[in-house]
RNA sequence: CGGUGUUUAGCGCAGCUUGGUAGCGCACUUCGUUUGGGUCGAAGGGGUCGAAGGUUCGAAUCCUUCAACACCGACCA
C-alpha cells in the first residue's frame, strides 16, 4: 500500500476528550473517529487490526472445534420475553419497533436467538455435543460509554454458545475454551490472565473471566501471593476472620459529634482508629423482606475502612437485586436521621453486618441523631448481632479465599469471558433433544465471549511509548514501513523503494509505502505513531554502498542491510518471534 | 440516574469579567525555501461562535430554556 492512495489520518495533537492511552493513540494513530458517544468509525489502519485480531480468534476458535456462522444484530422481542430478559435486561438493552409497531432489540448477545436456533435445529443426542460461534456486531446501550472502544455501545464481540447432554460434557467444552482463549491471548502478545468471576446479567453457574493487566483497566483482580488463584474482586470472597471479637472494655457512650459527617471527619476529630468505625450504608429492601417484616428499607454495616461489594450484597435475601442506595429523602424518613450519623444502634430496619464488622469491639457508629455517634460499641452487650454476611471487598493483605497466601489487587481489562449457563435458557425456551433412550432432554449450555474491539485498545495500553504504538507482530496494520528520503530529488531513491517494495509485497508481507513528498521527520513519526514493527529507511547516505537502513520499532535497533537482504532479513525477523 | 464542567474553523485553544465589524497555533491550498527526526517564509481558503427564545441601537459576550459532549459518583452514611 502507498501512503498516497491510503488514508494516514495521523494527529499531532491529543484530542481533548480522549483519556486513557489507547484512545489517545488510537485517535492520533489514525485508526478511530467518534461519530456519537460510544459510537465509532473504523479506519482503514485501525480495521486492518481488527481483522488481525478477528482472524486469530477464528482460527483457534476452529481449531478448538467450534463452528462459525453468523446471526441478526436485530432480534425479536419474543424471544428476550421467552427467556425472562426482556424485563431483566434493563436499559442496556436498546428496543426498537419495526414500521408494524413490533418489539424488537438490537442484540447485545446472542443466547436466545442461538438457543431459537438450536431447538429448532437439534433433535438428538447424536447431534451433541455442538459448539457454535460467531464474530459479530453487538450493542448495548451503556450507562456510561468511555476510554473509545474500550466501552464503546456498538463494538464486535466473538460469542460462542455449546450445548450438551449433560454437565461432564459442559465441562469439558468449558475446558477446551479456557484452553482456547489462553491460546489466542498468547498469540495476541498479550500479558493476560484468567479470574474466577461473577456471572453478572448472563446468569448461570461457573466462571472466568480473562484479563489485560494494565492500570487503566475497569476491574479490580485479586491475587493470591501464594498460589494462582485470582479472582475478581466482585467475586473474591473475604474470609471470615478466625478470632472472636475482644472483651469489651469500654462503656457505651453517646457523644456529640456535630462536625463529624463521614469516617474520615470522625477518625481525625476523635482519634479514633478506622478499623474502630463502622459505616451504615441504606439500601433499598428485596420483596421478601417486605414481607417478612414491613421494612422498606435495610441496614448494611461495614467497618470504616472497608468498602460495600454491591455483587456480593445483591445477592443477599433482603437486599433488592439490582441494589440500590436509598435517598438522602428516604433515609431521613426512615433512619430520622441524617447520613453521617447512621448507625446499627436503635435502628428501625433490619440490619446485616459484614462479618470482619461483626468481630469489632469498642468501635464507633452513628447513633441516628443528627449530629450524634455512640463510641465503645460493642455487639451482643450493646445490640443484637442477628444477620452477618460476606459483604464487603477484599482488601490488600486479606487472607487468599484459596488458604494459601494473601491478598494483592491489580487492575485489569476484561477481554474474554465464559461461563457455564447451565439449563437456564434452554429450560426457559424449552431447548432439548431425545436421549439415547427415547427421552426428551433438556440441553446443559456454555458461553463464551472476546471482546474483539476491546482488545485492540487492551492491546495498546500494554504496547506503547513516548512516540506511538509498539504493535505486537500478529497485531500490525502493517509489517513493514519503507520511508525513502527525500524521494523527488533522485532517481535512485525511488528505483530501489519501488524494488524493495515490490520484493516484499511478493514475499506476502504486507508493506507501507510512504511515497507521501513529507520531510523525514514527519515519515518517521507518523509509522512509530501507527507502531509498524518494521522500517526500511532508504537515504543518499547509504546508498553509495548499496545498503539500506533497517530499523526496529520496538527496540529501536537500527542494522544496514545490503539492498538484494532486506527481504531475507525482515522474513526472518518475522519468523523469529 | 445524580453532581460538576465544556461547547468559538478539521484539531487544540484565546476572546466573555466590563456588549461595539471573530482571533491564535496546528492542519489545508498555492508559491518559494529546506531535506536522516514534526524546516522556514509569503499569500490564501475555511466560522449560522451548540440550538431556540429574550434584553439591547447593537449579543460569541448578559438572561431563560433546550441539546450534545466530557469528567466524577454510584462508598455518602
Amino acid at each position: 500500500m502507498r501512503t498516497s492512495q491510503y488514508i494516514i489520518a495521523t494527529l499531532k495533537e491529543t484530542p481533548s476528550d480522549a483519556e486513557v492511552i489507547s484512545h489517545q493513540l488510537m485517535l492520533r494513530a489514525g485508526m478511530i473517529r467518534r461519530l456519537a458517544s460510544g459510537l465509532y468509525t473504523w479506519l482503514p489502519t485501525g480495521l486492518k487490526v481488527v481483522r488481525k485480531v478477528e482472524a486469530i480468534v477464528r482460527e483457534e476458535m476452529d481449531k478448538a472445534g467450534a463452528i462459525e456462522m453468523l446471526m441478526p444484530v436485530v432480534q425479536p422481542a419474543d424471544l428476550w420475553i421467552e427467556s425472562g430478559r426482556w424485563q431483566e435486561y434493563g436499559p442496556e438493552l436498546l428496543r426498537i419497533k419495526d414500521r408494524q409497531n413490533r418489539d424488537f432489540a438490537l442484540g447485545p448477545t446472542h443466547e436466545e436467538v442461538i438457543t431459537e436456533f438450536v431447538r429448532k435445529e437439534i433433535n438428538s443426542y447424536k447431534q451433541l455435543p455442538l459448539n457454535l460461534y460467531q464474530i459479530q456486531t453487538k450493542f448495548r446501550d451503556e450507562v456510561r460509554p468511555r476510554f473509545g472502544v474500550m466501552r464503546s455501545r456498538e463494538f464486535t464481540m466473538k460469542d460462542a454458545y455449546s450445548f450438551h447432554l449433560d454437565q461432564a460434557s459442559l465441562q469439558e467444552t468449558y475446558d477446551v475454551m479456557y484452553q482456547a482463549y489462553c491460546n489466542i491471548f498468547t498469540r495476541l502478545g498479550l500479558d493476560f490472565r484468567p479470574v474466577i468471576a461473577d456471572t453478572g446479567s448472563i446468569g448461570g453457574d461457573a466462571s472466568h473471566e480473562f484479563h489485560v493487566l494494565a492500570d487503566s483497566g475497569e476491574d479490580d483482580i485479586a491475587f493470591s501471593t501464594e498460589s494462582d488463584y485470582a479472582a475478581n474482586i466482585e467475586k473474591a470472597e473475604a474470609f471470615a476472620p478466625q478470632e472472636k471479637a475482644d472483651t469489651p472494655t469500654q462503656e457505651l457512650t453517646l457523644t456529640d459529634t456535630p462536625n463529624a459527617k463521614t469516617i474520615a471527619e470522625l477518625v481525625e476529630q476523635f482519634n479514633t482508629p478506622i478499623e474502630k468505625t463502622v459505616k451504615t450504608l441504606i439500601v433499598k429492601a428485596s420483596a421478601e423482606c417486605v414481607a417478612d417484616n414491613g421494612a422498606e428499607y435495610v441496614a448494611l454495616i461495614v467497618r470504616g475502612d472497608h468498602e460495600l461489594n454491591e455483587i456480593k450484597a445483591e445477592k443477599l435475601a433482603f437486599v433488592a437485586e439490582p441494589l440500590e442506595m436509598a435517598t438522602d429523602e428516604a433515609i431521613k424518613e426512615v433512619m430520622k436521621a441524617s447520613p453521617g450519623s447512621l448507625g446499627p444502634i436503635n435502628c428501625p430496619i433490619p440490619v446485616i453486618v459484614d462479618r470482619a464488622a461483626a468481630v469489632a469491639s469498642d468501635f464507633s457508629a452513628g447513633a441516628n441523631q443528627d449530629g450524634k455517634h455512640y463510641f465503645g460499641i460493642n455487639w451482643e452487650r450493646d445490640l443484637p448481632l442477628s444477620q452477618v454476611a460476606d459483604i464487603r471487598n477484599v482488601v490488600e493483605g486479606d487472607v487468599s479465599p484459596c488458604g494459601k497466601g494473601t491478598l494483592t489487587i491489580k487492575r485489569g481489562i476484561e477481554v474474554g469471558h465464559i461461563f457455564q449457563l447451565g439449563n437456564k435458557y434452554s429450560t426457559a425456551m424449552n431447548a432439548g433433544v431425545l436421549t439415547e433412550s427415547g427421552k426428551h432432554q433438556v440441553l446443559e449450555m456454555g458461553c463464551y465471549g472476546i471482546g474483539i474491539t476491546r482488545i485492540v485498545a487492551a492491546a495498546i495500553e500494554q504496547n506503547h511509548d513516548k512516540y506511538g504504538i509498539k504493535w505486537p507482530l500478529a497485531l500490525a496494520p502493517f509489517t513493514v514501513a519503507i520511508v525513502p528520503m527525500n524521494m523527488h530529488k533522485s532517481h535512485r531513491i525511488p528505483d530501489i523503494a519501488q524494488k524493495i517494495y515490490d520484493e516484499l509485497k511478493a514475499a506476502g508481507i504486507e508493506v507501507l509505502f510512504d511515497d507521501r513528498k513529507e520531510r523525514p521527520g514527519v515519515m518517521f513519526n507518523d509509522m512509530e505513531l501507527m507502531g509498524i514493527p518494521h522500517q526500511i529507511v532508504i537515504g543518499e547516505r547509504n546508498l553509495d554502498t548499496d545498503q539500506v537502513e533497517h530499523k526496529d520499532r520496538n527496540s529501536g535497533e537500527k542494522t544496514l542491510l545490503a539492498i538484494d537482504k532486506v527481504v531475507s532479513f525482515v522474513v526472518n525477523k518475522i519468523k523469529n518471534i
